[in-house]
DNA sequence: GTCTATAAGAGGATAGAC
DNA sequence: GTCTATCCTCTTATAGAC
């Protein structure tokens, strides 16, 4: 573990954050310690301060990026076209982009409440962004009638719960494939704002 | 907050632990210290210890109990029928428990990841008994064709990861009501397994 | 840019008085 | 049953050598 010294600045701060977002997934932000993500680069904990200012801008970072990332990779690939293509766009996107990347979904849903008031706001805000892209889809689904939604705001929580959830328990050692869940989450997705329901047991 | 020597065994226990869960689920497990549950119960922190062996068993405790008790009230009420029934009777059962218990259902998802091996092994097979209360009614579901469940452990996660999400938006003092909430939140359940639905839009 | 050393404090847990 | 006092370890963060 120990190393020489030696001047690495270009691969030493994004490896800071890699063993940050890994160790914080694994035991939370408030278990891990400086020395211990330190250690795990391979440098001192005095030296982590030369990339960050304290540990708590090293979580803000990890979750700022990862929801820049998450509106950015959507808008590059969203779906025009009718609220089923666009929902089904949606869903696929959302459970690929975290079966993708575990540790950062992870945190993002597990460290709110250790940021401070400020950067909880800033996350917050983009989450919120995130889930508007989904609301608005649902919104004018229901609006042209090819979706029936009983509320839009909760319809929107309860699908990305449902399908962040996946990440909770897929393994690729697993039974079903990640195309295999897309497609099984989709289904779901579908079935649950499908108008054609109207006839089914109180 | 000091407080005069005396005996109060019958309320210190359950104090304690009431304050460790609210504790626990304001700012985590890692984050909070025994000076901090002991402060807000009104003792010094060494007598927490008369109570607890250490900071891990108070964790175990909360997780164990609430874990007991859900799967207790569940069976008290489970409801007997058509799977259309048992399915309606679980998803409001678990949205109007969750709603009731903010704090045990969130340390309960949340701390696992702090639970030692053994405590982690005891709380997921009490999970999992739970998580098999629903597999079990689509199951059964899917055999009589009353349900469409493309895949039915994946539809039994995803049924709970989207009730149980609730927790993390709901408040009493929004626009619904827990009952609206609990109605809106079994509609789209409903949906999401209905048979009536090979028609749809690829 | 990284190291060593250290400051200043908070952490879990225990001992023994009352 | 609770308190006070304390042990010992670990924490975040900084200072200054190299």
């Amino acid at each position: 573990m120990a190393r020489k010294t030696g001047s690495h600045a270009e691969i030493t701060g994004p490896r800071i954050r890699a063993a940050a977002l890994r160790l914080f997934a694994r035991h939370g932000y408030a278990a891990v310690s400086m020395r211990q993500i330190a250690s795990e680069v391979g440098v001192q904990a005095g030296a982590l301060y030369t990339y960050t200012p304290d540990k708590q801008a090293l979580l803000f970072d990890l979750m700022r990026v990862h929801m820049e990332n998450l509106l950015e990779s959507w808008a590059a690939e969203a779906v025009f076209g009718d609220p089923w293509e666009r929902l089904e766009g949606f869903t696929r996107f959302h459970v690929r982009y975290h079966l993708d990347r575990p540790d950062e979904v992870f945190i993002s849903y597990m460290e709110l409440r250790n940021l401070d008031t400020d950067n909880f706001r800033a996350v917050e805000a983009l989450r919120r962004r995130y889930e508007m892209q989904l609301q608005d889809i649902l919104a004018d689904g229901a609006k042209v009638g090819c979706f029936t939604v009983p509320d839009t705001k909760v319809a929107t929580m309860g699908i990305i719960a449902m399908l962040t959830g996946v990440s909770t328990w897929f393994r690729d050692t697993g039974r079903l494939s990640r195309s295999d869940v897309e497609g099984i989450y989709w289904d779901m997705t579908r079935r649950s704002v499908s108008s054609r329901f109207t006839d089914l047991p109180a």
